[in-house]
DNA sequence: CAAACATATGAATATGTATTCAAGTGTGTA
DNA sequence: TACACACTTGAATACATATTCATATGTTTG
């Protein structure tokens, strides 16, 4: 009973979770590696084929895939020669298709 | 039918979402702007009584909450001297929801 | 109107980070 | 073994951005 010492008057998530949760949040704002877990987020695929499709240099791909396998966001699997990527869960997928369905939510003209 | 010039092998996120849903997370992606966003989930809540809730300065949660309302994630509703701000909708809920059933999904010990 | 309070804003700074380039590691194959 | 292919890694750079401090705007009340 160490733990929960400063009373939350927010909600359910944990102040303790925040750290780890934005850091997620955070691999998730930039374009570049948004659309290269779009690209995994349904099958696994190779890093060249990432590079290609999204025309994207591979080193900078690469240099991405690192970073959300260390979130563990997306898992990597050696195939000869080349390596393929998937995301790690379906929650992933929740997450992008619930804030998609943020931005088409209707707004009121007033909050511009 | 000038859009969608690209065929996307991915999902049924289109590509033109990308760089709004991108803008969207990076907003989550900080700890200070989260816990912000944490603060103001389920009712509306002062500027003042924020910062003094997070321990953080008016002026720096004055700044993400600026940032927080033109990315359409809070509303503002003034109420005498005090400004008192609310999350835009449940979506942002979601989401945060989500990825903390992310963060709790069991992974193996190979993927470090 | 003046003073006190609540919030907003601008400039300055310091820190982080996305991207590129060059070189390195690992894997199949001639 | 040597070469080509696929990917990784490190350093360098350019750019973005979180935070602070000082000041300004707006609102109520004496």
């Amino acid at each position: 009973m160490t733990n929960k010492t400063k009373t939350s008057t927010n909600s359910l998530i944990s102040e303790e979770l925040v750290p780890q949760l934005a850091d997620l949040f955070s691999m998730m704002g930039d374009t570049s590696r948004l659309r290269i877990i779009l690209s995994c987020l349904h099958e696994p695929i190779s890093v060249s084929h990432i590079a290609d499709q999204l025309e994207l240099s591979q080193s900078l791909v690469s240099h991405h895939l690192r970073l959300l396998k260390a979130a563990r966001m997306v898992r990597a699997e050696r195939r000869g020669k080349q390596v393929f990527y998937v995301a790690a869960d379906q929650h992933v997928q929740c997450v992008i298709e619930d804030m998609a369905a943020h931005v088409s939510e209707p707004h009121s003209v007033e909050d511009e």
